[in-house]
DNA sequence: CCTGAATTTTACTGATTGGTACAGAATGTA
DNA sequence: TACATTCTGTACCAATCAGTAAAATTCAGG
């Protein structure tokens, strides 16, 4: 039986969960050695540009997985309604209805962002840019569709913040659902 | 000529500066040192607790200028449209029109928000409860009211994350305006 | 000037950091 | 079996980490 997946794409989830919850300075080697039960050894010969390499993966590995999940259903224009509540489903799910961070999100605020600038400006402008043009296939002109798509990306982002900081992730799903109501009704 | 303020007052708005670009782990005491320009044994004279206490000061600086200058308007009743829209307006310039990191929210969504759980959660409560107490004064029934104060709060931090990840304050701008309108058209 | 407290400088600690080197184990292949 | 490749555990490195201790300095009040 051939392994589907080389050891080195097992582990990025594990490493992304670590970035996760430690950001990018505070997910030391030894607590990444811990979690994903990978001694330096080999996490270098996977990794051989270290973390920095090790989170360029799991950033790599998340865009892949908008892009599937999320993005393509916006891109194409046949059903955009029901595509953006797919969004917003598939958003409700990946980030566990508010109580996972958004690892680029995380990054962006912090002062490491500016060693992935591409990858987490694409990864938002993808995510405005696809949704703004389901937006368009609603009807909306380019500034109004651009406008609400950025109010809802933020929205989701600012939800993540505030369910974490109050600690009530009923205020993330609280979000999702306002939105909803909100393209069901345009 | 008397000195109003002791010096570790003039030294927590450096530490904020420095906390907000690095994030707590970021922030070395190396280069807090560089910063303030003062040594670790004047740093841990005035901090005793070191690293740890100069967030809590930090923390209770922020609160208090909010308090001050955001807060106090909203919780008087007088005129709550235009109080909102002065929080909107000291908001925007707080954050430097969205070029400046809140370290509240990115201390939200670290791991080290274990740590000063209380204070965070503090910052956003009294934020969202003054603001509903505002748009209850005008009109709004207590959970519509409840709300659009989490909406509007949300909205901002999700705006300050979008901003800073696609290096363009614009956005942050542009979602302070929105949220005039919509207080103004109320 | 003297005294004592406040403050700062300097030197130091032990622990931990990210990263390297490499021997050898495991694995696949012929 | 024999060989080459992939992988891993371990020891090690210099740098940096947060924090401590105490001498040196500054400074205000009497």
């Amino acid at each position: 039986m051939t392994r589907v997946v080389t050891e080195r794409l097992d582990v990025i989830p594990l490493l992304a969960e670590v970035f996760r919850e430690h950001g990018f300075e505070g997910a030391s080697l030894a607590i990444i050695t811990d979690r994903t039960g990978l001694g330096k050894g080999s996490l270098y010969h996977f990794f051989p540009g270290g973390k920095e390499e090790m989170v360029a993966a799991v950033l790599a590995d998340i865009s892949a997985w908008f892009e599937t999940n999320v993005f393509a259903a916006l891109a194409d224009p046949s059903d955009p309604k029901s595509a953006i509540v797919g969004m917003l489903d598939s958003t409700d799910a990946y980030f566990q209805s508010g109580s996972r961070v958004c690892l680029v999100g995380a990054l962006a605020i912090d002062h490491v962002r500016d060693r992935f600038p591409d990858a987490i400006k694409d990864y938002f402008a993808r995510w405005i840019d696809t949704l703004a043009n389901a937006l368009r296939c609603l009807g909306q002109n380019r500034s109004e569709a651009r406008s609400l798509a950025e109010e809802i990306v933020a929205g989701i982002q600012g939800a993540l913040v505030l369910a974490r900081a109050i600690d009530d992730p009923e205020i993330f799903t609280t979000t999702i659902r306002r939105y909803k109501n909100r393209i069901i009704t345009l």
